[in-house]
DNA sequence: GAGCAATAATTGGTGACGTCAATAGTTGTT
DNA sequence: AACAACTATTGACGTCACCAATTATTGCTC
């Protein structure tokens, strides 16, 4: 059960054995699995964000928190205190995430819940100054993240691909 | 008869590629959690990675597939047979992985494994004719899910932004 | 002003997913 | 013949997205 929910383990039946195999494809410029793929900017896009996601784990993998948390902190130093439920439309997390990582914020000492005076259903979560701290030694390893995952691309480039993005993503 | 093998170097053919494609968002958002977070580049790659990914889902859902089923197919499609191995590092998914991935395909008629004849340790994924009609029913609904993925930018913007991402998700 | 729908935070569960460790069978090398 | 490297495979573990239900509180409405 480790991967597919929509079919139980299947085991490979005998196959008839052809002589048949697969036949040598020069490596031009027209490379097939480049037009199978890699010629649908959805999946460039699912792709490169997950090796996005990877890369800034790794960075944050010493300091014991990990992107969702990262980029809770990063709202936060923006805004100056934000409901909960700001925070999972912002980031885009589901509410019951959003707990758990304000959890383990608060445990580490980075941010705290204070009770809305307007509304007392809802909590407000504010940086320590431990947070700010720590996001303040982390500002110049961040940005190397994003430097090496951009690597092949120039400075006129990246602004491009970033105004891009921003076009696509802020789509209400 | 030896087998394509592993491409390991692509060089994307050249373009031009600058900021004139582009009309640049006015930062008039004085809104605080711009500055706090999408102005870095990877995160948005990490965040379109997550919407490109359920959009592919839900669009998948009802031929009982996922992304991850769809991309082997895909790139059967091009390929006329796989080894699972090539499977796995063009792809990126692990080893492990492909293995329940291929075990899925097989089930629903859309895939084979056939022993390769070069190395009794392999096996060569190939499509079934089943597959290959699946894959030209749905050809024109994939389109329509990066379409509308990328709904805010027009036709240079998309090609611009393709061939960025091209060039980044192509380094060795 | 008393019910009633809506909302904020929370808990719990489920399936999908990335990663690593280990194994059996096979190949190439020495 | 022995040994290292490789392929497919299984299994386990932790993370994550998604959904349902609960509690406390608010705003609406009749």
């Amino acid at each position: 059960m480790s991967h597919a929910g929509i079919c139980t383990s299947y085991r490979p039946r005998e196959l008839a054995i052809t002589s048949q195999h697969v036949t040598p494809k020069p490596m031009d410029a027209e490379e097939p699995w480049m037009r199978g793929l890699h010629a649908d900017t959805g999946y460039l896009l699912y792709r490169l964000g997950l090796r996005s996601g990877q890369l800034f784990n790794t960075f944050l993998q010493e300091s014991g928190l990990r992107l969702r948390h990262y980029a809770v902190l990063r709202y936060l130093a923006g805004a100056e205190g934000a409901l909960q439920r700001e925070l999972s439309t912002r980031l885009g997390y589901d509410p019951s995430a959003i707990v758990g990582l304000v959890d383990d914020l608060e445990r580490l000492g980075m941010t705290e819940r204070r009770p809305s005076p307007d509304d007392r259903r809802s909590k407000i979560v504010v940086l320590t100054e431990d947070g700010r701290a720590f996001l303040r030694g982390t500002d110049e390893a961040g940005r190397r993240v994003t430097n090496d995952l951009l690597a092949p691309l120039d400075t006129a480039e990246r602004e491009t691909l970033q105004a891009l993005l921003l076009r696509v993503v802020d789509r209400p």
